[in-house]
This record gives C-alpha cells, structure tokens and sequence, in this order.
DNA sequence: GAATTCATTCGATTATATTCGTTTTTGACC
DNA sequence: GGTCAAAAACGAATATAATCGAATGAATTC
C-alpha cells in the first residue's frame, strides 16, 4: 500500500517531534478526528509508528511487525494460560520453554520463581527471563528465525537432548479435533519432538483460536501430554478423548 | 504490552538517577500519585523494575550497570576498531563473534553487511544483527551469563566445534607484554580457544585499555592470530614481536 | 500507634473501533 | 468532452474500551 501525502507527512512530523497527538494533526490538516485516527492505524499497520493512547510514536526497532500483532492477539487468553502454567510449576524446578507467543507469556508469569533451571530455545524468553535473577538459563543452540526469535534445526534438537527436566512447556500452532499437536514448520516439529522426550512431563499450552486452525506437520498427540492449558473449555468429544488418555485439561480463569 | 511515553520516560529517569519515588513523579507528571503507582505496578511485572516502599529501582537483571558502564569506557575507540574490523570482513563471508563489549560494536558496525553468516554466542550479538535481514545467524548453545548476555560452558565449545569460519572475532579481557590474551573466566576461555580451531583466520580486537590490564587465564598467543585491531599504537616492543610473528597490527582511525 | 504507602474499587472522562451514509475521485465507455 | 458506475476518502454516530483520579480499607514503615 502506498502511503498518502497526508500519512507522509504525519510520518515525518512523528519522527521529527517525538510523538503526534490525533487532535493536533486533525487541527493541523483540518480534517476529522477519525480520518487521522486511520492514517495512524494503517501506519501502524505497516509498522511506521506506534499506536499510544491519544496519539502515536514513531517506532523503534522491533523487526517484526507480524510476529507483534500475533502476540497480541488473544493476549487476555494468553496471560490466563500463562498464570495457570506458572502456579504449576514449582519453584526448585528445571523445565523446557519452547517457540510460541503463548510460551513467552509463560516466562513472563515466571518473573518471580526462585531458582528455576530454564531451557529455552527462544531468543525472547531468554531475554525476558533475565530479568529473573532466581533462574538460570540455558539457551539452546542452533539458526536464527527472524521472525520469531526462535531457535531451530537439527543442531536445537540435539542440544535438548542432553538434559532432562521435570517440566516442558510447549506451544503448538494448531490443535486438531483428533488431539493431535500440529506445526507449520518441520524444523520446529523435530525439535518439539525432541523435547517430548527429554521431559518428565509435558505441559501444552494452547489458547482456543489454536482448534480453528490446521497446520500440515504433526508433533504429537494429547495422549503423550500430561497436562493441556487452555483458556475456554474444549469440544465435548476432544474433552472426553482426553479424559481417555490422561491427560488433564485445565481451563485457566481469565486474569482482571 | 507496549509502554507509554510517561513509562518510557519513568523508566529513563529511573535508569539515569537510580532510584525514583512515587511522589516526585506524580509532581513531575503532574498526575496523581495512584496513576504513577500503576505505571509503577505494570513496570515492575515487566520485569523492568522493582517496587520498593515509595517509588522504585531499576531491575539489575541483563540491564547490568557494571556492563552498561563497560560498554560505555571508550566507546569511540571501540566503535574505531569496529569500523576497521568491518571493513575487512567481505561480504558472503562466515564469521564467528564472541563476547565482549568491542566485539558488540563490530556487530553494530556489520549492520549493512550483505549475506553474512554469523555464528555467536553473544546474545547482545544476536540480538543487534537481528536487524540486518542480510544476514544468517546461529547462536551458540549454553548458560546465558546474565552479566554479559554470554552464552558459555562446555556446551557452547562443542558447539562451535561443528563449524568452520572464514574469520573469527575474539574479544580479550586483557593483553599482556608477551602478547598473551588474557581472559578472567575459564569457561570462556575454552570457548575462545575453540573457536581459535574454528577459524581460518582470526581477528583480535583489543582497545588500547585492555594492554594495561591483566587476568588470570590464558586464551592464546597474538602468534596464533592474523590479525589485532587496536584503537592506540602498540609499545614497540609488542610491535616488533607481532611483526615477527606476522601478525598485523591495524590501528584503526578514530570515526568522526 | 501514627503516619505513610499500598491495592482495589468505582465513576467520570476521554480515546477508540466500527458502522453507515455522503462526498469526492477514478476510470471506462459512449 | 460527457456520463455513469465503481471505488475510495471522509465525516458523523454509536458502542466499546482505556485512562485517570478519588475514596476506601489494609499493609507497611518508623
């Protein structure tokens, strides 16, 4: 999309300034309020500023403007499932963290256990944990994925596989009516799989806009997993699948 | 979550003066002191702050204070010898960069290089040329130390050990008269000595600071090296011994 | 134990998303 | 050129959501 004389403008403004307030610019240009409001959005659509209540800010870094939106979305269900995970999982624990915005939303809500040991081959929960000073943390090697900070190929998954913890988190991207885990990339597939078996216990986290989607390669199913999180109740018929198996299906009580 | 201007800026005020109280801030705003405890409140769980009774501290986690000053101790020679170091790395070339904070600026300075493959175990590393999409990056497997973003350990050695490079990047804690490297830590010194097996060629940056400096463990000899690039000429001595040794010596211009 | 400081709730204010109808622009065709 | 239909841009109205400040009682510091 190109960008109007009005959004350049508005773009070079925001640089310049520091900040744009949507009165200022609806003044400023004489047109309405919601006529600026949407250049703002489409600009920060596009990844030029940064919406800030009243008005916006050029943006700063952050490469990726896809992976953002995706973490925001369902954020409220995340941060449930995230709260839920972290109240079981115990202080003195070692656990995996693997690739997923849900999975980072789980390292925040760990900000406050002592002394974990965290394996982790996502370059965000790195960071976020260590801001952590009661948790050691152990980054799997391995590529780069821009696009989410994750950390993925054969050299990951033969990194995981010289530990073994007590807990694994794992995301998924979509979740299918017959339990099984599934993923877009194989890449990542081997390296969850690799996890799977390096872990005690495997705790899935997956919020519910992961049952309408499909994705082409399979991890596992819900019966190799000991506990799914989720944040709105299951299909009846997947519910009592998992009952089948074991495998505990929590529903995580929305946070304030 | 994104920060608003007012949590940025506390967030500065924060970091700069140490320490900042709830009720300066709400003057400094001009907003009430329940709104600056908010600010405070969604501050900390971030990970960004820590609450104490009547303001607030900045979180030591990797925003370490000691390691911000380091970066900053002659920042201008470092970003000299980092001009230098990318200016003799060609494009479509691999290369290693290890910690430390010069070896930080030489990825700042590789920003625009093209088709780079760049393994590291600096997380600081990783994550700087995250913004350069010309580039392919692995990170190396390991603890993360938390003063330093370093990734180290056994792990991290065996790590590079699958790979062959055309130019390594070896940082040093100190370079002594003999025209030995000179690290503090054991555990990175193995690193540094695998990667030393790793490279076809080696570039050691070292400003001027590091040769009246000493540590306890011994990385290599500048015999081994191709290359040192420095910010100040060296003493004659070490000058000579380095000819000989057919190591070169590049004594890179202050940037402008 | 007195005084701050804090967490929480509530309501008021303001900003936002969304929808809809109007105006303007565009481009194709006669 | 002129006409028309489709598309885009814009503004108004509405419901939703975010922000802020005041009030309350609990927790804390001294």
């Amino acid at each position: 999309m190109n960008l109007s004389p009005r959004q350049s403008e508005i773009l070079s403004i925001a640089r310049a300034m520091g900040r744009v307030m949507v009165d200022d610019l609806a003044r400023h240009f004489d047109v309405a309020v919601q006529t600026i409001r949407r250049d703002l959005g489409e600009l920060a659509d596009l990844g030029h500023l940064d919406r800030i209540h009243g008005g916006a800010v050029p943006r700063q870094g952050m490469v990726n403007i896809a992976y953002e939106r995706r973490r925001k979305l369902n954020a409220g269900g995340k941060a449930a499932i995230a709260a839920a995970v972290a109240a079981r999982i115990p202080e003195n624990s070692s656990i995996i963290l693997t690739l997923g915005t849900t999975t980072e939303a789980v390292a925040q809500a760990l900000l406050h256990h002592r002394n974990l040991t965290v394996i982790t081959n996502n370059m965000n929960v790195a960071n976020t944990l260590c801001a952590n000073p009661g948790c050691e943390i152990m980054v799997a090697g391995g590529a780069l994925r821009r696009s989410d900070g994750g950390l993925v190929g054969a050299l990951t998954a033969e990194f995981f596989a010289q530990f073994k913890v007590d807990i694994a988190v794992l995301g998924a991207s979509a979740l299918d009516h017959d339990g099984d885990l599934l993923d877009y990339d194989l890449a990542e597939v081997r390296v969850s799989r690799a996890i799977l078996a390096q872990a005690r216990a495997t705790y899935v986290v997956a919020d519910h806009t992961k049952l309408t989607r499909s994705a082409p390669a399979r991890i596992a199913s819900l019966s190799e997993v000991a506990k799914l999180v989720t944040d709105q109740p299951l299909p009846p018929d997947l519910a009592r699948r998992c009952a089948d198996w074991g495998c505990e299906v929590v529903v995580a009580p929305p946070v304030p």
